[in-house]
Parts: structure tokens; C-alpha cells; sequence
DNA sequence: CTCTAGTTGCAACTTGTTCGCAATTAAAAC
DNA sequence: GTTTTAATTGCGAACAAGTTGCAACTAGAG
């Protein structure tokens, strides 16, 4: 999420082939300095902040060449927009707080183990999976 | 997800108050006896070939009645439309085949409860939660 | 049988996303 | 630097999934 991270997206893609255009450069920057997990009109708004006139149909494009080449990462929460958050390295869970709206990450190996388990005991390769909880903040205690 | 159910969808439709009319009738019938997770349009169809005439809207607007009542519950997985699957029993977790698009179901205590570990130590309850994992046929072996 | 609130079909609409196309431009090749 | 050319862009139109307004219809309570 954050820019906690090593190489510039925009190295990134330039080492992927892709362009680095002006609002291109701009989206990236949007991306990397995101430390949530925008959807294709925040990410649009923020862009414009920057720099007007860069249109959401280049936003939506940009985002498909990202996530084509693996640089960013694209989920589909039950609110059943497209939200993105630059590739982090490693892969992590979600709590998506039904109150506020907010996503937090999370991993836990055991899960994972878990899953993988299951998963081959019914035959199956696991190639990729989501976990997403929904939770509201704890109430007393 | 099979009929191997209790009481009918049409009588626990009555008992929550909900009109059983033609149109209904025909959808609950569908759905009772699906064994998979159909999207809106494939319902359709399926009612189309027992009553045509029914209009698409109808099982929108069907689909999610019979949701706010609890009576079957609604998934998003990746392809982004809109699934059912009559209310289960008992809550159940999904592999989805990439390959066929195929959906199995699947449980694990173990991991439920890992989850509401989880949730906890970060100050949250849960509200429901999702795990979807994409799978392939485990080759050879 | 009557009456009314729930339901339906239909067409129009909304929202999120993609597409065609002509104009622009980054960056590879001179 | 200049040329070249394939990738990228803005724009408006087109899509796809799902929803809605409304007048007509009807299940089921009384």
C-alpha cells in the first residue's frame, strides 16, 4: 500500500515497456503515494487534483495495462467497484470495515497453510484466493 | 445448495410474507432445485424454459426480496455478477474452478476460527466474512 | 366477493466500464 | 537533432448489469 516500497512504479514500467506519458506519469504518482485502496474515481479525482483534463477513460486504461503486467493489484470488494492498491510484495488478506468503508490488510501463515490443505485434499491447486473480512469495530469490552 | 432441504423456498417465502404468485412460483422452483450458483441471467433462462413471459426485472427484483428476507444468499465472485445460491444451512466457503467456472463448496472449523482470532486481535467483530479460492485440477502427480 | 398492498411487464434510466477513432507523442532508430 | 512509428490519449458513443417509475394486474386477508 504504502510507499514503504523499493523501485518506482514508474521504473516498473518502464522496465515492462510501457510508456511513462504525462498523465500517465501523473496516475503512477497517485498510485504510489496511495496508502489505501482507491477505486477508479478516487483515483481520477486525485489525478485531477494534480492535473485536469486527464480523462477517467485513461484512468480505467491505465489501470488494466498496470494490472496486466502485474503492477498493481485489482479487487472487487462487495460494493462491486474495482478498487487498486500498487503490487505489494507480499500477499496479504482483508478486513473491510462495513462501518467506515476502510480496508485493513492482514496475513496469517496458518491461514494460508490451511488452505492449501483443504485445497489439495479436494484435488485442487490453489492458483490464486481472497479472504475478505467484514467486521465493525469491537464494542465494549 | 441441492434440494436435500427442509422446508420448501415457497413456504418459507409464505411465512415471511412474501406473495407466492406465477411468476414467483416459477423462480423459487428454479432455485430450489439448482445445484449450482446461478447468475440472474441463467435463472432467467431456466424460467424462461418451464414460463416465458417473465420478465427479467421480475427476477432482479426477486433475487433480492428473497435476499432481504435471508432466504438465499447473494455472492460476487470474480467474474463480477451477481450469484445465488438458496440460504444454506450452515455457512460453507467456495473454490472456484478457473478453468470451468465450476463452484465447489467447502468448510473448515479450523480456519473460522483462526479468522475470528484474527479479527479480535485487531480490535474487530465480525460481521461476516468471505473466502473464495481460485483453483485449477491438480495435475499429474 | 371486495379491496388493497404487493407484484409484474415494460421501457427508460443509472452506474461502472469499454471502445472506435482521429490526433498526439514517447522513445527507438537514424 | 530529426524522423518514424507504435503506444497512448481525449472524446463521445456504446456496453453491460442492475434499478426504477408507472400503470395494470392479482394474491390473499377480511
Amino acid at each position: 500500500m504504502t510507499g514503504t516500497s523499493e523501485a518506482s512504479l514508474i521504473d516498473r514500467c518502464r522496465r515492462s515497456g510501457l510508456r511513462i506519458t504525462g498523465p500517465r506519469r501523473v496516475i503512477l504518482e497517485v498510485l504510489q503515494s496511495a496508502e489505501d485502496h482507491p477505486d477508479v474515481e478516487e483515483l481520477h479525482r486525485r489525478v485531477s487534483r494534480i492535473e485536469p483534463g486527464v480523462n477517467i477513460a485513461t484512468v480505467y486504461r491505465t489501470m488494466n495495462k498496470l494490472a496486466e503486467h502485474g503492477l498493481i493489484e485489482r479487487h472487487m470488494f462487495d460494493d462491486g467497484r474495482q478498487r487498486f492498491e500498487p503490487a505489494p510484495a507480499a500477499h496479504h488478506d482483508h478486513f473491510i470495515n462495513v462501518e467506515s468503508g476502510e480496508v485493513v490488510e492482514f496475513c496469517s501463515e496458518e491461514i494460508e497453510r490451511l488452505q492449501e490443505e483443504i485445497a489439495k485434499s479436494h484435488g485442487f491447486e490453489i492458483v490464486s484466493h481472497k479472504l475478505e473480512i467484514y467486521v465493525r469495530p469491537r464494542r465494549s469490552r
